[in-house]
DNA sequence: AACGGGTGCAACCGCAAACGA
DNA sequence: TTCGTTTGCGGTTGCACCCGT
């Protein structure tokens, strides 16, 4: 499953858990801990304690609780069942569509899409595309979006070699299938959502060394990795705390700069800086950029 | 009704990072 | 800095349930 490498360290650390646990290292002493289920009794227990003590501790917690359950099986029944804010099953299109896209740029890494959706945890989530979204995102991977769908990003492009005159100009990527090249992606940081993490990981995915993204003293995330990528891979569902307000300059090659049916509004004709980011009418940070708003 | 294979999902496991003394 | 403990994560397991035969 995960890598042999040996840390001595840990390795000591499980010798300990072994030793004080017996035969195996799982979590406190198992031949004393119930296992399975969990009675609704036992759901009780656990919730009345942390509404009073709250969440922590959890070793300390069972045992406090009276509960023969070890700390590991407590924190997990609470954070993926217990909590109140937790939203279970009834997984709507819209959060089936946000996973399959986060999923895409972030691979398993299920916390961090649990974290895009509000209530809902990383084990049903994973549990979710194991059992259903997976082949359904098999189907949809070659899947050009369609402009019905609701897409709150603009691209400015930049035509080959970035020549003066081109800037400004306003492509709609749903009218070309063609592939891009990304160079340069810059993105306002908003604080109620870390976007810059997120097109980092992608990024890191794909390009190990580009792992760090800096910010300018604007504030706005910028890297100039020479990143092969599809365009869709930047195409996020509208949701209202999760807004991709994006400025992505891409290398194309010059017929499909030229190519007029892709071309929505070329009438800026100087460059929008990024400090000027929040002036900028092409990108509106309160509202939907669906491209019918073009 | 009984059986068996497939499926979904809660719970478990091992590992590593984070934390704190 | 070191070491023990706690927390968080992702992969895996096991069991209940469903459905076809």
């Amino acid at each position: 499953m995960h890598n042999t490498f040996q840390n001595p360290r840990i390795e000591r650390q499980r010798g300990r858990e072994i030793e004080k646990m017996g035969r195996k290292a799982n979590c406190d002493n198992q031949y004393a801990m119930n296992r399975g289920p969990w009675s609704a009794e036992e759901d009780k227990i656990l919730m009345n304690y942390v509404q009073v003590h709250g969440e922590g501790k959890w070793r300390e917690l069972s045992k406090r609780a009276g509960l023969k359950r070890c700390g590991k099986s407590c924190r997990l029944r609470w954070l993926n069942y217990l909590k109140p804010d937790i939203k279970r099953g009834n997984i709507s299109s819209d959060e089936e569509d946000l996973i399959i896209r986060l999923h895409k740029l972030l691979g398993n890494r299920w916390s961090l899409i649990a974290g895009r959706l509000p209530g809902r945890t990383d084990n049903e989530i994973k549990n979710y595309w194991n059992t259903y979204l997976r082949k359904k995102a098999e189907h949809k991977h070659d899947k050009i979006p369609s402009h019905n769908d609701n897409i709150p990003i603009k691209l400015r492009i930049e035509s080959p070699g970035c020549s003066k005159n081109s800037f400004g100009n306003v492509l709609d990527p749903t009218k070309s299938p063609h592939p891009m090249r990304c160079t340069k992606v810059m993105m306002p940081v908003n604080d109620s959502v870390n976007t810059t993490n997120l097109i980092t990981t992608s990024w890191d995915n794909h390009n190990p060394s580009s792992a760090s993204m800096q910010l300018d003293d604007y504030n706005h995330c910028l890297t100039g990795v020479l990143q092969e990528f599809d365009i869709s891979d930047l195409l996020m569902s509208y949701e209202d705390d999760f807004r991709f307000n994006g400025y992505a300059c891409v290398e194309i090659p010059q017929h499909i700069f030229e190519d007029e049916t892709c071309r929505l509004d070329d009438s800026l004709g100087e460059e929008a800086w990024y400090e000027n980011w929040k002036n900028d009418p092409y990108f509106p940070q309160d509202q939907d950029m669906g491209f019918s708003s073009f």
